[in-house]
DNA sequence: TGAATTTACTGGCATATGCCACTAAATATG
DNA sequence: CATATTTAGTGGCATATGCCAGTAAATTCA
């Protein structure tokens, strides 16, 4: 099986609009992250071993955890997910018991997400485990470079990137 | 190395739903990419407008295009992609009529990724407006910036990442 | 050469994630 | 205050993505 592997020839390709030559991922930005998560992710989540919990529901709870008691929508804000998205992810963590939705008092329409106590101990174990992956990570890459990289991964993430990025281009937006 | 520094002052919108203490992203290099990339899928996502397909999608039929006509195999492999995964991910586009399978010749358990002309048109539609996206990212991250990161994110999702991560840590196996 | 093993794909199940429509509740408006 | 509008969540539908079991075909081996 060595004849499939990544042609070059093929299409002569007479549109112009043809791509330079390589992978997607050499040359767009989404496409390259997306990827680069996929496989992050798939390393993260062995780490996370036998627990029955993937990568990312650590992330979840751990937010969860360091948000205090954060509302559906102020944490699905902050992991920049679609709040539907976020409440569809929740489920099976609820449906396991360690995550709890709390009606606030104050405004009927706003729930509170919460670890249960066995939530918190399990996010506990998945630090444990995670510690593991990550410390892989940044012996590979450099504990320095991974500070630096999650630096420019929060900058992409940031709403402050968004509205920058809404307004650069035409120079109109919204 | 517990050093909770980072986040200088989470982007906390103009409710009440300020997060406290840090965010998971700022420790976890895949917590970090994920949300980056959910972000940068949203923003990519929205520049491929009523077209009725999404970044994902034009990554694959661009990666299609660019492999020639790749044993799924192969593709899940480049794609860093589970083989059986890129099957789901495949099937809208079979039945939307802008990808193909067809058996190998010479392996019959072989089948090749082909764009069908209605998905090379597509593909080439969605190029038109990937470039809208990509040049805004990059009008705000940098054009050389964007290249080394890519270049980062490349080495990330390589095997030869995957290779030196599961050969560190502890230091055996290999 | 025939059995054991590996390889390539398929289908089922489960989570991840997004959009849209709908409901309830809080707010703004006249 | 009554109504219009905005806000927070929920449920449904669709794609994204992974694991596992099963099947068929190719390859290795005794």
């Amino acid at each position: 099986m060595t004849d499939q592997d990544m042609r070059s020839e093929t299409h002569a390709a007479a549109d112009d609009t043809v791509l330079p030559a390589g992978a997607i991922w050499s040359y767009c930005n989404s496409s390259a992250m997306r990827r680069a998560a996929r496989h992050l992710g798939q390393l993260y989540d062995d780490a996370m071993g036998d627990t029955g919990l993937k990568g990312t529901q650590f992330s979840l709870l751990s937010q969860i955890k360091l948000s205090g008691e954060p509302t559906v929508k102020a944490l699905a804000t902050s992991m920049v997910m679609d709040i539907s998205a976020l409440g569809h992810t929740l489920k099976p963590l609820i449906r396991d018991g360690l995550v709890e939705l709390v009606p606030s008092t104050t405004d009927r329409r706003v729930k509170h997400v919460l670890l249960t106590a066995e939530g918190a101990a399990k996010q506990e174990e998945l630090t444990q485990r995670w510690q593991v992956a990550q410390a892989r990570f940044e012996a590979v890459f450099g504990e320095a470079r991974a500070k630096e990289l999650r630096g420019i991964l929060d900058f992409i993430g940031s709403e402050e990137f968004g509205r920058a990025y809404r307004a650069g281009g035409t120079g109109d937006e919204s």
